[in-house]
DNA sequence: TGACAAAAACTAATTAGATTAGTTAATATG
DNA sequence: CATATTAACTAATCTAATTAGTTTTTGTCA
């Protein structure tokens, strides 16, 4: 009855890994005790359900993710920035299909925890848009143009969903130009509603 | 013991509708087995399996959704029917969360019935974007594009993972029409990498 | 150092749901 | 009407999550 060492930042990380490996609805808590060869209910010292360890993996997602995107960012500016935001964000998320899986699906926003995994990425995009030429209010629904985008499309790659032989990288190129081209379109412009 | 007259698609049709009542993930057999007043094992004389009703919902849901995209596009033309196509995409996915979730997840290509199930649909979107002075090779990345926004953003609504108080429908209103933007400036363009 | 509280494992048991096997009754078809 | 098929049933199995209650480590502090 050796103790195992666990916390639950481990049992995180190997979750997530195993998502990554063989899917998010795959994994039970029967194979990761087993992977740290540990009895099942052993993981409730640690973990508070099964949905809560999802949950967690996909905060921790989120802040994986805002790393590689402001890593991303140095030394970019501009469109060139956003740009490079929506490759970082396709990159992660395609190599990291369960925890990606986890990061749509746990992200409600009702929920404290999430909203606090995605401030800071946020906080990063806001600053990335600022000096574009984008009123405030259009920067605030064109992140969630991006977002819809970008979570779409990776997620219809992740799950195999493009079944057509073109290629799915000029795809994504495309998709991109044709976002910064719309983008483009607005600035100079503040929003259409206001009585000025 | 007399019979409660199932056939394949009552219970789907049950189990669509309570999808969107419920969440996918929520309904049980045992639970549309209640519905019809029968045993959970009776249900296995029109069903394989749960999770091939699932995707039996998935596949009922891309048909219903065929029709009301075709229905949008009765009498437009241009940007304007593509338009129609993306606000009927909408308001159909948001009015059917449930559905709408197993179109998503259920959809893998590697499946001849889930291909069947979203050809229909292809063709229509190629006989509206045929017009536009757009090749093909650009209209097919296209298709991707709208697809992955349309499918992204509806999976953001539905599992209310905006948080902002500012206006969904005006995000999505932009949206619209940034992607319609950009998609312009595409116009009398031929595919950059042929060598032609 | 030794006692003890807290933490981490464990075993045993419960629950829920999907699924299968084998049985019986209703129905449709000749 | 006889019979084959279909649809329902009961009983049982299996898997996984979760809870309760117990035992063993381990860290802390007098």
């Amino acid at each position: 009855m050796a103790r195992a060492g666990l916390d639950k930042d481990i049992i995180i990380g190997r979750a997530a890994q195993m998502a990554n490996e063989m899917g998010l609805e795959s994994i039970t808590l029967k194979m990761i005790a087993k992977e740290f060869g540990v009895k099942t209910p052993s993981l409730y010292n640690h973990i508070k359900s099964l949905d809560d360890l999802k949950k967690n993996v996909m905060i921790y997602g989120w802040k994986q993710l805002e790393q590689q995107i402001l890593l991303s960012v140095v030394g970019v500016s501009g469109y060139d920035a956003l740009r490079a935001m929506c490759y970082a964000f396709y990159e992660y998320a395609t190599a990291n299909p369960g925890v990606f899986n986890a990061m749509l699906w746990y992200n409600k926003f009702d929920d404290e925890t999430a909203l606090s995994a995605t401030e800071g990425l946020f906080s990063v995009i806001f600053k990335v848009m600022e000096p574009l030429d984008i009123s405030k209010e259009h920067t605030n629904h064109l992140i969630r143009t991006f977002r819809s985008f970008l979570e779409g499309f990776a997620l219809l790659v992740n799950n195999g969903a493009f079944g057509n032989p073109i290629s799915i990288k000029e795809s994504f190129d495309l998709s991109v130009e044709v976002l910064l081209a719309g983008v483009k379109t607005l600035e100079g412009k503040s929003q259409g509603k206001h009585k000025e």
